[in-house]
DNA sequence: TTGTAAGCGTTATCAG
DNA sequence: CTGATAACGCTTACAA
């Protein structure tokens, strides 16, 4: 593997003229420059990006860190993210379990977006203390070089379980996810909040994970219990999807026996019959949004005013 | 930010010696160590990755390289190979796009599984040969310190063709993937083989692209056409339930008036109605395969025999 | 316009 | 068992 020196050498300057022509730094003779340039180029030169690191204290990187690979938010938001990091020239890494951590604490990156409730508040705040910024996402956290971006669940499932109620539906179910996920709470207090409002007083929670897998055997019990509630609402979109397969199976209709929503507004949610109602937000916009602030954060190292994401209702055929 | 230095001088002790202790040297005295250990702790010192990567030559990070981020396959894939690196002490960094080529080029991982048809042949064959062993999914690829693993597309679609011939169906019809897909050429070979085979002399080609969007254009243009085909035979599961959901609008009977089946096993598959008739492979083991026959060929630096992934079909109601 | 040399934070060789 | 010191490959004052 050549280094600059190679470069250096072949070209017949020292190492920093080359290095000065490597990065276009303007006071390099033409003819030089293109010495070295050429040189570089036959011996198929790329520089050592650790050892520039090292140097400028900057690796150009930003960690995404994730909990795991799947899910079809995930996939929107890194979009948004990767499109705005590679407009600025930053590359972006995606990890998730240990090596977050690792790549974290070891700084091989500049800058973090956290999309990972395994991380723990503790460790986030220590290391954005010790000044590398972290953007957190769908948690609230407080500290020094920390920002977070949460969507409106609570507000959100409110207004739409209002809007479910003036249409006259009466006998609720919440399809929850993990208790311990952030979102899953706040949607349920929303969901909560909004019959309590109107006097309905009583409402069924049906535990559930966030997985098709999980609503669909849910939705099983719930075919063979006596009296099915009404209207079920899903924490998360996939919930709502293997729920709904389940009760198909079933011949129930939907939502002329049950009717169903869900959260995320999730690609898949267009393409299901009857058509999945849910409540969203654009992620891919929400990654470029949140890349862009962090970005510049990370250049101007002032705090920015952050607008949250706006969702809205996405009513279609499922209630 | 501290520094080993800072440890160094908080224990009263030599750089080097200092390194030892964190590195867990055993040649240093334990009560040394214990002092060295706690002025890290009080400091809250963690090693600088960069500067440990430059000196070592290694960066103990493996990079994985994909189009995008969406994609029930890839996030499988992932997470084998997350598994199996995690295992053996190795971060996962996970890329799109110009990151991709970057990381590469500037030595910023010690391996390379590629999943991402946009990054060249030349390319990588050029980045291997400077010593970084790659693993490229999906794509043959020879050359020094290159890798490849791919799926028996044209093998595995034959064979369920056959299978489908002596079922009886007769007129069939092939949903293409993206043109300059490998999967998908191959994919059509052995669908196309297995009809020749077989004396069947027609069929209708499709053009679509692997999405569940293409896949729902393409059946409505199916049921609008006048005599639509028998059996339409798909490239991937997402265009399969694309079209599955535009027959079902028609009310077309699946399997009785049209019988569909996909390629790649998606989770989703099972949750559809009918559920997705499919082939497909263990996708979480490919991942952990690879990843180990990658971490073999760095830490032996010789090369393994690799076994492909081996595929089957997956028999449901859709056809 | 070009070269010399210091230094980024580690590891590792070699003496002591 | 511990400490100087060179080196990894690069950038960047500063000097020439």
């Amino acid at each position: 593997m050549p280094t600059i020196k190679d470069v250096a050498k072949l070209a017949g300057v020292s190492i920093s003229t080359a290095s000065y022509a490597l990065n276009n730094v303007p006071n390099v003779h033409p003819e030089t420059k293109e010495r070295i340039l050429n040189a570089a180029k036959a011996l198929n030169y790329y520089p050592n990006g650790v050892a520039r690191n090292l140097k400028t204290k900057r690796t150009g990187n930003i960690g995404v860190f994730v909990y795991g690979f799947s899910g079809p938010i995930f996939s929107d938001v890194l979009e948004g993210i990767r499109k705005k990091l590679q407009e600025n020239d930053y590359n972006i890494i995606v990890s998730s379990g240990k090596s977050s951590s690792n790549l974290l604490r070891e700084r091989q990156v500049d800058g973090a977006i956290i999309f990972d409730a395994e991380l723990s508040d503790a460790t986030l705040i220590n290391i954005a203390k010790h000044g590398l910024p972290v953007f957190v996402l769908d948690r609230k956290l407080q500290g020094q070089n920390i920002f977070s971006s949460v969507i409106d669940n609570e507000g959100l499932v409110f207004k739409f379980i209002e809007k479910m109620i003036q249409k006259g539906y009466k006998d609720y179910a919440y399809l929850s996810g993990p208790e311990d996920a952030f979102n899953n709470n706040h949607r349920y207090d929303g969901f909560k909040q909004a019959l309590e409002t109107y006097g309905i007083r009583t409402h069924r929670y049906i535990k559930s994970d966030f997985t098709i897998q999980g609503g669909y055997l849910a939705g099983k019990a719930i075919v063979e219990s006596k009296n099915p509630p009404r209207f079920i609402y899903c924490a998360n979109d996939e919930s709502a999807i293997g729920l709904m397969q389940a009760l198909k199976e079933h011949h129930v209709q939907i939502p002329n026996d049950i009717a169903i929503a869900g959260f995320d507004n999730i690609y898949l949610g267009e393409y299901m019959s009857p058509k999945l109602t849910t409540i969203g937000i654009n992620h891919v916009l929400w990654g470029t949004t949140v890349a862009d602030a962090l970005l510049k954060i990370i250049q101007n190292k002032e705090t920015e005013n952050f607008e949250h994401p706006e969702g809205s209702i996405i009513m279609r055929e499922s209630c």
